[in-house]
DNA sequence: GCAGCATGGGAAAACGTTCTCCGGAAACTT
DNA sequence: AAGTTTCCGGAGAACGTTTTCCCATGCTGC
């Protein structure tokens, strides 16, 4: 469908550079100062006269060298005074810090980048930022990582392994200083993934990559998984079935086996009633239909995502949810609140998890060595609703490690 | 003196990099986004099975002046060649070509940066990446740049205005190419904005934020919301009424007003029957109690999150969902098509306004000039789904996710 | 008085590119 | 044959920092 764009070109056409009254939090508008008489004559043409009416498009930028003319000093004093890498006399730092103030002087950070060999960036590399569980991980690291003064680069795989490599190597590239990254299939990025710690501080995220491979931090899947169990065991439910995703990512794995092992515990028969499909709504639904005839009193679904299927087929098949059968997910992502009845999840330490990858991240020593890798594993949390509890009772309990 | 690099030694060695398949058809790239894509090798797992690996460690980055030592030409020469910024012999190119292959010469983006005084890098502000409408946005605003070589450089304000003002600030003083910009508030992040539109292009994204101030791409939401009531009339609708947000932010009022003129047609008490509160699950839930007793035979709601809210309390409250009250969302996140009937809603066209943004960016010529602000509005979709119409109706007119 | 030593500051060399000059040679003009 | 243009290629100057030398001082301790 090639419905044309309404392409309307907003007007404001009267008003033009209006706005001179009322900009008093402003700051010190950059340009120019009777100190430094002699600025850019470089690449700065319109040095026409006249006191500068705000036309401050495309102003030069302010230099250590202009800050440094300024102050009477050099260039290198100036550094020092605003880097603070040597001590310099107390006069002096007065003078400077005027100077570049009043300048409105910023640090080029791209200079600084080329001489310090650092680019203060980061590459936040992961599979699909439409995965609802992702937006709070990318927040949680996002903010972790400006709080330290450093940026952040995103790039989006596709679920693609040859995408992720390409954005790795992309990035650098663009010599980030360490890469975080969520790797989109546990075999298939492994070659990348190794190629890429070899050359910068590289911290695996959520799921991992091989042993051995890079540092990692995720959710301790077993820990979780056992959460669950207790709870519906607590509850009273004695037939338990899972619903989880096939393949190798570790998530997976992980949780299949720790349901398989605490489950035997419940029911010796229960760790046979285990179905397999992807991370998906639609296996979720498909997974109910099969589920269903053997009457389980409990759906313990991998993720939220197969929670949310198999609990929305579940109530269309006429299952009581939770009278009849319990149904849990994992990940506690924003839909598992909103679902009916709204769903028993074990929710990530998303905060904790960004804190510790950007820990890791900044862990200067050479962390080539394979036998100095770590993993770290933390807990995660039982959040208790509707879906295996009568509303009544569902007191949203929450359980730490 | 630390350790030697790679700069001498040039021949002798057994190169690690197989030149397998030279394909001596490649053009001369002559733009610089598609540049270091050639140069796969460096970074790239060395040949899996290869006689010696550990050699890759953290080697010293091979640069222009190693690859000018090892073919004999100077660093302007083979600059030109990998840069094709000039016409060069074909034989220097093809040494030249040869030498960089065979050192696995990758181009260091940050002297680059400082140099040309453009980093490839464009910021990407918004207020909270944890709005389910944003991923797929940002999804498909990474995969845009990244097509013309550019970064994203990732930032979340926690819907703060100073937060944003702070990133914005943060960005610029890394020198990115370009801001897309979703803004928190129309109003308090004008003066951030405008400043920042003034240093460099700036594209504003599905929010406006005052006349003027920047280039904006949104999408149409007066034709959207017509969309919608046009259905609803078509499929017997009378008495509509609409749950929206209150507010300055542009959708929230450009949505309402479309009600109120499109409503008008359809029922001249309908413009009246309008409450407004914030674009929140917890929103709509209220919005169905104080709502309901009226009977509408529509609920309209100004976006999905509302609609999912008042969806359920609907039918909570006992109503028909679509029998007895139709309800209707906005955007399509992931969440629409996954409500319970799902909703039917409007999608924004997300590639497209991506693209169109992407577009608008790489414009060179000086956008300092108000008058030549551009502002695009996208033609939206109306996606019927069974909260509108009865599933055996809802041919859900286009393939949902 | 002189070696020894902090201390504060400057000149200039990197960092790895791009890009502007410039010069020589070859290829056309006149 | 002498100019004139075109084509290739090199030297080297930026770009804006950080950092390494180095040189003044002024002070201590003998």
């Amino acid at each position: 469908m090639d419905v044309p764009v309404v392409n309307g070109s907003i007007s404001g056409q009267p008003h033009v550079f209006g706005t001179k009254g009322r900009r008093d939090d402003q700051e010190i508008p950059l340009s120019w100062d009777n100190d430094c008489q002699e600025f850019k004559g470089a690449y700065a043409p319109s040095g026409s006269g006249g006191p500068d009416e705000g036309s401050r498009e495309t102003v030069a930028e302010v230099t250590l060298r202009d800050v440094a003319l300024a102050s009477g000093c050099s260039v290198a004093t100036v550094s020092r005074v605003l880097a603070g890498t040597r001590p310099v006399g107390a006069e002096t730092v007065r003078t400077v810090r005027a100077a570049a103030e009043r300048l409105g002087y910023r640090p080029n950070h791209v200079a600084r980048a080329l001489r310090s060999r650092t680019t203060g960036t980061v590459g936040l590399v992961l599979p699909q930022i439409t995965n609802p569980f992702f937006p709070s991980l990318v927040r949680e690291l996002e903010h972790a990582l400006h709080a330290e003064g450093r940026a952040v680069l995103l790039a989006d795989c596709d679920d693609d392994p040859v995408t992720e490599a390409a954005r790795i190597g992309a990035f650098l590239g663009r010599q980030v200083d360490a890469l975080l990254l969520i790797p989109v299939d546990e075999r298939r990025s492994r070659e990348a993934v190794a190629a890429a710690a070899a050359q910068v501080p590289l911290v695996l995220l959520d799921r991992g990559c091989g042993p051995g491979v890079a540092d990692s931090v995720a959710v301790d899947n077993a820990a979780g998984m056992a959460l669950v169990l207790d709870h519906l065991a607590a509850t009273g439910r004695r037939r338990p079935c899972f619903v989880g995703a096939a393949g190798t990512a570790s998530a997976a794995v992980e949780r299949r086996a720790a349901y398989e092992a605490g489950a035997a515990a419940l029911d010796p028969t229960a760790p046979g009633r285990v179905e397999l499909g992807d991370f998906s709504v639609a296996w979720g639904r498909a997974a109910a239909d099969r589920v269903w005839p053997s009457r389980p009193d409990a759906v313990i679904c991998a993720n939220d995502l197969i929670a949310a299927g198999a609990l929305q087929r579940l109530r269309q098949l006429g299952a009581d949810v939770p009278g009849e059968v319990a149904v849990t997910g994992f990940d506690d992502i924003p839909l598992a609140g909103l679902a009916d009845p709204a769903l028993t999840t074990v929710r990530q330490p998303v905060g904790e998890l960004a804190a510790e990858a950007a820990r890791l991240l900044s862990r200067r020593p050479a962390a080539a060595d394979p036998a100095s890798r770590h993993t770290v594993r933390l807990a995660p949390q039982l959040v208790v609703r509707g879906s295996s509890v009568p509303v009544d009772a569902a007191a949203d309990a929450t359980a730490g490690g």
